[in-house]
DNA sequence: TTGTTAATGAAAATCATTTCCATTAAGGAG
DNA sequence: CTCCTTAATGGAAATGATTTTCATTAACAA
């Protein structure tokens, strides 16, 4: 049985054609820099990084990647403050987590502590949102703004 | 008495005061520009009703009273998809509310409804966060994302 | 009223992201 | 396995939101 945090090529491929896309060298690629990240990186750290695996790829394509993969709904776009994007699996090894986030700095914490609850509620609030607003829920963002220790 | 989301000049005055700012004209502007509507401007449609009010205010000065705004957490920079960022006033007539953006179409849908049992569960959770990790919590941001009614 | 210095506007610079376009390759059909 | 359609790609150029620069103005404490 395989580890559903490990996903391979195999269901990845699934989930492209599910949307009439195909499975590519280069999404590979962007996908496992993902996957093998506990940090948010922007598109240039992450086209960086893919280079390593695959010299090929283009920044381009790790911005088409990362778009389509928002819009799939398998990849958050985090908005840290600074202007660049910055990315992050949406069913990371990292499980399910929330984000504190530094408005002195920018930096970002991922918390998971607490969430049992939140995630229960979460649930609920989704199910009767989506009734009454008759909208397609996929996934969520919650994110505290303060100042962290460092800054103060 | 005067109603707490009718905030007026002297309010203000103070906020910025506490943080060693001035009170002028052009945040002023702003901040009445942000009072007046209901929808998520981005800094251009800002600067533009901003201009209406006050002709000689500069864009470089919409641009900065929002960042500065948003670092003092009166205001909440929305990441909606399209490339600008979008704002809306923390402490709105609106009331507090939480949003469902569309990835597709990048439309911001307010609600709050079912939101009191959110709320409490959030002010539980921002005192624990703030334990633990030593963080000074001023704002949260909660969005669901999905398909609204018109794209499916 | 004055002095200090934060704030401003306009223009230029920055830089993340997108578009263009000729080329390549995924993957279904045969 | 080979062919064919067309999605996907990479690099260069374009775009456009946001930031910086710098000389000038104005807030407000003394």
């Amino acid at each position: 049985m395989q580890d559903k945090n490990c996903q391979g090529r195999g269901q990845w491929h699934g989930k492209f054609h599910g949307c009439g896309c195909r499975m590519t060298a280069g999404r590979e690629t962007v996908i496992r820099v993902l996957q093998e990240t506990s940090k948010h990186l922007s598109a240039d750290e992450i086209f960086i990084r893919a280079r390593k695996i695959n010299p090929d790829i283009g920044l381009t394509t790790v911005y088409r990647t990362l778009e389509k993969l928002s819009t799939m709904g398998e990849v958050h776009r985090l908005d840290s403050g600074d202007k660049r994007g910055r990315f992050e699996l949406a069913d990371s090894e990292k499980g399910h987590h929330h984000h504190l986030v530094c408005t002195m700095c920018n930096s970002i914490i991922d918390y998971d502590d607490f969430i049992d609850e939140e995630i229960k509620l979460l649930k609920e609030t989704e199910k009767k949102l989506s009734q009454k607003y008759n909208f397609n829920i996929n996934s969520h963002l919650i994110q505290f703004y303060g100042i962290c220790e460092k800054c103060k």
